[in-house]
Order: structure tokens, then C-alpha cells, then sequence
DNA sequence: AGTTCTGTGTAGAACATACTACACAGCACT
DNA sequence: AGTGCTGTGTAGTATGTTCTACACAGAACT
């Protein structure tokens, strides 16, 4: 029985309009990452994560960003006092916050 | 009376290892803001904050990236969740997890 | 055996980033 | 009138980012 996959590098690069051999080498880590735009096309070529796409590339997604740029002093200290927190105590967190405990 | 403030263009820029001409033009926004190192210096020379000045840049810290880029998936939540939120919310949230209530 | 896939190596292009080096005009003070 | 600051304009450079174009070898299939 054949089996063709649709996820050989080159369906998936030709998908999202890259380079066969630019991928591959996305894949591997043998080139820098790619920009934001190309990873969140192939997080969804791939029915990836793109946020966890995009922290294996080293980046923050652009809408992260600008929510901290707005109030950078509120989120900084936010981010690094939750750094060690373990994952349940975030998620109270942001339980809370959204069952509207302002 | 004279008075020769210690914060001109030039002095600033020699203590930070910088052209006075380039950070003339960082000032006036003239040019495309200065890497991460640089604007650490310069807030560092001038004592402002320096998450506010990266902030300005368009950056994050790469200390919070990291954080970030540990847990994406549960940082991301969190700080989408957060976006709207007022900051005594946001507050209130990081007192009670340094507090311990884990 | 020949065609058609597969991943991958090499070279290089186009553009952005992050600066330096130097010159120059205006004002302040002597 | 000359010296020494002030900010700033122009030009150029080195390096990094983000890719393309093409070629090539090995495996799979007919």
C-alpha cells in the first residue's frame, strides 16, 4: 500500500510559498529562524501552535508585544514575579481575572 | 550663572560609547531605535527605567522573552487575558501569587 | 532502466539593523 | 574676534536577516 504524505517538505514549502531547501533547513536548525509571518504560515500549514512555534524561534508573538509596550512596567514586573510560579498558580490567575475578580 | 549640564548629547553619548550624531538622531527619532545593549546603557546613563525605554523602541526585554519562551503557551494566555484588565487587577494578581498563595 | 519523488548543499541577493566618521552652523563666553 | 561648546546633517560601512535559485544524490516506483 503507498502511502503519500502531505507533509513532505516540499508540499509544505510550495504551500506556504517557500523554498523546499529553505525549509528543510528551518527543520533542522541549520539557518536562522524565519520571520514572524513565515512561521505563523507554517504553524498552520502544520496545525501547529503558533505561539509555540514562534518561542522555538526565539520570538514573541507581535501582539504580545504590543499588549506589554503599552503598560511595560505592569507586565515586566508581572512576567518576572510569575517566572517561577508553577503553571496551576497561573492558571488561577487567569481564571480569576477572567471571572471578572476586579 | 552658569550652568553645564552633565546630561548633553555628547557627554551622554561618550560615557555610553556612542556617536553624539546618532544619539541626536535616537532622541529626535530620526533613526530606527538602537539595539537592546545600547538602550540598557542608555537608561542606565540617564537613570530611566529601562523596560519603559525598550518599550519605546518597540522591544522586549530579553529577559522576559525568555520567560516567556519557557511556557509560551500558558504566557501567552495570560498576557491575552490580561490585556484589558486594569492595572489594580493586574496588580492584585502578582501580590497574591508573591504572597504564595499557590 | 528510467522517471519521479525525497531531502539537502551551495551560492548569492535584497533588504534591514546598528552603527561610525566627519563636517558644519549657531550660540556663549572671553 | 576667537575659542569652545551645542546639536545635527550627510555619507558610508559592517553585519545580520530572510530569503531565492539551482543543482545533486539517493530511494521508490513502473
Amino acid at each position: 500500500m503507498q502511502i503519500k504524505s502531505e507533509y513532505t517538505v516540499r508540499k509544505v514549502a510550495c504551500r506556504i510559498g517557500l523554498e523546499p531547501s529553505y525549509l528543510s533547513k528551518i527543520e533542522r536548525d541549520a539557518t536562522p529562524p524565519p520571520s514572524e509571518a513565515t512561521i505563523r504560515r507554517l504553524a498552520e500549514a502544520l496545525q501547529e501552535d503558533h505561539d509555540i512555534l514562534l518561542a522555538m524561534a526565539g520570538k514573541v508573538s507581535s501582539d504580545l508585544r504590543q499588549i506589554i509596550m503599552k503598560r511595560p512596567r505592569l507586565f515586566a514586573d508581572m512576567i518576572r514575579e510569575l517566572k517561577d510560579a508553577p503553571d496551576h498558580a497561573v492558571l488561577r490567575v487567569v481564571r480569576e481575572v477572567r471571572d471578572g475578580h476586579w
